[in-house]
DNA sequence: AATGAATGAGTCTTCATTCAT
DNA sequence: CATGAATGAAGACTCATTCAT
């Protein structure tokens, strides 16, 4: 059964919801197990069983099995992208504007935390933009376009100041997306493997700026 | 349900198959259905309508709706890597060594034609990759293993040679990798629009021979 | 589920019971949504919601859902035909015995006047009639049987007054009450449509003393 | 779960359906059990097992237990007021009208043979029709209506032949219906008592012509 | 070879009922 | 007394798979 109100995955916000003891439990298996095995593959029996409640109870709070996916996915989604151009904002708030590669670094190590943190939110996020086209078209158009346009001012901003190449900003944040999407991938396969946040941060910055920056002489 | 002899993807090859004109309608419609809408959501049902045939039909030639799967992903496996790494030791067998952005050059817009011909398949196997473990693991173990210690051979070559930098060569290949999808990974979300081959590549190599590569005085 | 204790239902009344407010909502509750939705199709949580209180409330007072079922229907039972033969004995009590038109006007107008007023109650016993075997049995042989008796002397009484033709005292009896069935049906089918029951009455009784009076010459 | 599509149980007709032996088993055990336990009482494993088939089965041709239910009342809706209309109608298509008399006893034998031959699809359908208010509106709307405005058309015939009162039409009807209910329903509650057809409509029509029958003197 | 009716285990979901707070 | 979280037994429905025709 496909997901009727992606809508409401974008809508809705985990923090609203009171939650008991049981009810966080559920939350956990199916966390879990979704990322485990896939949402299709999951029951909500195992999710009773695994949370060590009745299935019943499964239900009282999430009316449906969606409903349980929505809860997980909600709050991630809403900071895969918006966070991070929040991010860029507050840079710019900042009088002491930093270079690049300061700048670069700050948003690597945040976002790098950000994936190890969610990492199976974020499978879960993938499993469903993969099999979900509702969900995949509905995330670009309410998280992606207003990302793209703060992320471009930003990049612009530092092309005048001739520190990064004059690439269209899309293809420098697709780089910059990618390089970071190569360390957190094999950690999505293999969630017990922990990422060492650091350097990883260092290799991504190091590689990013000598694909991209330009060296003052 | 999951998929119970991962094993057997990795065995048996589509080509040994005899097929029928309706068992490639099967398959057609199978790879429609499983990029669409995932393994999960797709029903042997479905399968057999946009395919024309009966249900009785699909079960002829593969036992299981699994059967199916691997028909579908057990070529693609055989070739997501181990094409590459053949086309590494072809390198090596022809006397003209070329240089590494000419190497890398050809590498890319291989693989990137590979993805994009078989689009489909590699939507599947990401799914299937992120919801059964075992098939990650028993690709990881068959097909990436092998591939590695080719590959890392070919990069030493160029660091020898003072092209790329000195760093481990699986980092290397992490970079090479997750540019290219960061060019891939778009047109699997929305299949219907067409990567341009040779823009990528341009695109990527130069990326990529900035981030590596070592400019000779 | 079916109702166990057909039998209790005719036994308890709900004179007996201490009501406090909030019980009184829940059978109100229970009586608009039984009538509506059918015993069935509505749920404890329903009545809970519609009568404003917690669902544990609703168990207090009624054991069961069934219980509310008797709490309903066991006083309307009650009166639907005992209280007729009631009207009956208490005409004969009378030293003034009136004509037969006089007497039927007056039961019809009664039982008119009774069916409008219990209205959904009649409506949740017919549904309950229709589904519950055991329901109508009981109610044939408790309340049905007794009654007959009763007016079939009544009939016989008028009978040889020779007011009316000869017929089985059954007979005559349940012309009466299809009659009365005939005005009082489509009200149970739209309930907020009310009986104009003087109309009614009068011309229930025009056509009932025209079907077996006889005129005297 | 109230039924959604009332519309469709007007449209459809059992007729055009291919039915197998099985299917048509399951046909046969739903109206039993429906009409012995209800529509909500009745699990779709019970209809499976009086069926003597799979529970799947049961599904293959009634997507819905809702199906079901639209097969077995389609039919009987479309014939309960629109065949005795048509009776009207040929009635007068013969060019010997008959006297009222001998035009109420054909339609009273017909409409009484139709119940008792389709007693329990009525049992069904009054089941339904107190529990579920779109299913009333529509019976109306779409049955009742049409059938009214031809009725009535043939009432002031024998009207103006001076042959039956002068009453609204609807209200000789609403006499008409009502005592043959007076027959018919308690056989609804005990279905497997027989009614005896001949000596009802004898003693219908005798009450019916005393009722609404003019003398000629 | 092909069909599609039939199967039955398994899934999501509802709901009457209980009980700790 | 009142609450509502928790339970678990059904119930409607799906679907991979089989097999007689």
């Amino acid at each position: 059964m496909a997901i009727n109100n992606v809508e409401a995955l974008f809508a809705e916000s985990l923090n609203e919801l009171e939650l008991t003891k049981k009810q966080k439990s559920v939350l956990r298996a199916s966390l879990t197990l979704f990322s485990e095995q896939g949402f299709d593959r999951t029951s909500t029996s195992d999710i009773a069983r695994v949370a060590g409640v009745s299935e019943g109870t499964v239900y009282k709070q999430f009316k449906t099995k969606e409903g349980i996916l929505k809860a997980l996915l909600g709050p991630f989604i809403q900071q895969v992208l918006p966070k991070a151009a929040g991010e860029f904002l507050d840079t710019f708030a900042n009088t002491n504007v930093p270079d690049f590669e300061t700048f670069l670094r700050r948003i690597v190590a945040d976002r790098l935390t950000f994936f190890e943190t969610n990492k199976l939110q974020l499978k879960i996020f993938i499993q469903e933009i993969l099999s979900n086209s509702d969900m995949a078209a509905t995330f670009i158009n309410k998280t992606v376009g207003g990302a793209i346009t703060r992320i471009t001012a930003v990049m612009k901003f530092y092309q005048q100041k001739n520190e990064i190449v004059d690439w269209d900003p899309v293809r420098i944040v697709r780089y910059i997306m990618s390089t970071m999407l190569g360390y957190a991938l094999p950690n999505l396969i293999q969630p017990d493997k922990k990422l060492n946040i650091e350097q990883s941060t260092d290799e991504v910055v190091e590689f990013i700026m000598r694909g991209i920056g330009i060296k003052k002489s």
